[in-house]
DNA sequence: CGTTGAATTGAAAGTGATCAAGGCGTGTGG
DNA sequence: CCACACGCCTTGATCACTTTCAATTCAACG
């Protein structure tokens, strides 16, 4: 089980989450940083489960989402759910809504959350900057990498396997914002969003879960998980990092 | 802004099924549109079942699907393979491999194809073209919009719903690169190749379509598909095309 | 200490997977 | 011009991962 030396960092405030991903592709200049932090600076509090954008509207704002965790979901006329992306500190919601105009999924808070409101003119300052914009460019690019792979999750592997593989993914990420403690992060999900999320039920999840538990695979309860095999968990998922394309030792 | 009674156009032949997909966002100047039309002169004919690039590689160009399909693909340890998209004339293959530099999954031919190899500084002139620019982006965002609506597909319909639902998704996608007829259009994918998209067995498959088929759906042999009560079809698999962002009526 | 949302547990039913064999159409070679 | 081969489509029987439906236990909280 390696660690490697780089431990994770304490837990970021402000958009110091964006600045800790943004630079995992080029560092960034002082100048820039200090753009991207003020973006956190008067983010808004919200409750768990509120609404942050629906299908259909058409804001002239983008969200990024500062503190907590949100998911991007959409609703089927039997009143289904399928979560299709979980959102973490330094994650962008809507960067899209530019040029797509029109919301074609909803978000939502899953926790409470601090969300920032940038202008739409204030991100075409943002992209006035190479850095910045080359990042963001990144970041939508890695985030298209993250779907494709959770259709691989839901498509051909069983729930066992996409539940090891949803933990290794957002270990990874969280990590790379610095909210991992050693194997342990804040994964605060209701066993019936980790089933909207991969297609499956959420007694179904119950069992898989206990039964990784059972094998001492991982601890989830209140809110935190801990992975106390992490190579074991990376092997029983067919988890590789590389479609995140963080040059970094996990 | 709707392109009224707008009937399908032939079969185009260059690389006119990518101008006729950028116009959906907005009609290009006749500089770009030569631009555009430039890209799949000499393209490159290929058989079927080739690889056009694969998972690992760094290329330093950008392919187009001028003539023919391709789909993304990813394969498992145990050798099962999931298709991540399919893509049609006028579709980049790997616009994103210029920021991210190593692919994350490969794609290859279905059908003997026409590819056209944009070398890394062409994509730069391009993209120096603020409508262009534009173009491309849209088309990115729209390319993630589908794998969203992939992961619903997969996660929360049943076999008989989730194949409806691609061809509904075709059907819109082929009609707006002009290569519809009615309600026809080439659909080149065996039901292994369907199943490998939508995470099912080409047994099911099978069974799903002749069910289908027996209802007076569609026709689908030889390579073609008909939907013959297209308006059910999308009742019967919640197919709503507002996530492939084409103000058109279909 | 009752309320409430989430986690558990049990039993029964299903959609889709597996495994295997047979049918068909087309292209190639004798 | 026909036989054979190969790839793909069909069909049948059986198996199993997941879903359903329902009821119970927990844990946090006012």
């Amino acid at each position: 089980m390696p660690i490697p030396g780089l431990q994770p960092e304490h837990a970021p405030s402000g958009g110091s989450a964006l600045i800790a991903k943004l630079e995992t592709v080029a560092p960034l200049p002082d100048e820039d940083r200090e753009t991207l932090a003020a973006l956190g600076e008067n983010a808004r509090e919200m409750g768990a489960r509120r609404n942050i954008i629906r299908e259909g509207e058409r804001p002239d704002h983008v969200h990024l989402i500062v503190e907590g965790w949100a998911a991007r979901y959409k609703l089927l006329p039997d009143g289904a759910r399928q979560i299709t992306a979980f959102l973490i500190p330094g994650d962008f919601c809507d960067l899209h809504i530019t040029i797509l105009r029109e919301m074609d999924h909803s978000i939502a808070t899953l926790t409470r959350a601090k969300v920032a409101y940038i202008p739409r003119d204030r991100m075409e300052t943002l992209s006035a900057r190479p850095g910045i914009a080359r990042a963001l460019w990144w970041a939508t690019l890695v985030d298209e990498a993250v779907l494709r792979s959770w259709i691989v999750n839901i498509g051909r592997r069983d729930a066992y396997e996409a539940i090891g593989h949803l933990m290794c993914e957002l270990y990874v990420r969280m990590k790379n914002v610095g909210l991992t403690h050693d194997h342990s992060y804040e994964l605060p999900l209701t066993q019936e969003e980790v089933g909207d999320a991969l297609g499956i039920t959420p007694v179904h999840v119950n069992r898989v879960l206990q039964r990784m538990r059972s094998e001492g695979l991982i601890s989830f309860a209140r809110g935190a998980l801990t992975i106390h095999d992490y190579q074991a968990l990376e092997n029983a998922s067919g988890f590789n990092p590389n479609y995140l394309h963080i040059d970094q030792r996990v």
